[in-house]
DNA sequence: AAGATGACGATTG
DNA sequence: CCAATCGCCATCT
């Protein structure tokens, strides 16, 4: 499937990278708070379309990216094969975060605000 | 052009 | 937490 990009949004999914991209080893973040930090708190619907558009791009640590609660929800567009299904889930535990039932266990532990934590990027 | 879809989120029960 | 529901908005059909 071919992904269209208009002009305007380019620079939202522009933004959206660069900020997955200072997301820290080890850490995650949510769509809603990254959709926050760019003033679009109700658009957090495109920051999944964002990393839909960039997953095939590398460099983009898209695994990060979880839901508000923590839960492995884009697990579906990381397997590149039928039994790829935890492909997702095995990059984050190679870094250490440890998951449960499609879930970051201590979420609130390791989330990554960058409301917080990027204040003057 | 109109309606459905979705890597979301907040609220309510 | 689960389930149902609503708001959201670019893209797809």
């Amino acid at each position: 499937m071919i992904i269209k990009l208009s002009e305007k949004n380019k620079d939202f999914f522009n933004q959206v990278y660069l900020i997955v991209q200072e997301i820290p080893y080890g850490r995650v973040t949510s769509y809603g708070a990254i959709a926050n930090y760019l003033g679009a708190k109700k658009s957090s619907r495109m920051v999944g379309w964002a990393m839909n558009a960039s997953h095939r791009k590398e460099n983009i640590p898209a695994h990060r990216v979880v839901n508000r609660i923590g839960i492995l929800t884009g697990k579906g567009h990381f397997m590149e094969s039928e039994n790829d299904f935890d492909r997702m889930e095995n990059l984050l535990k190679a870094e250490g975060i440890v998951i449960k039932n499609d879930k970051v266990v201590d979420f609130k532990k390791i989330f990554w605000d960058p409301m917080n934590e990027l204040k003057d990027f």
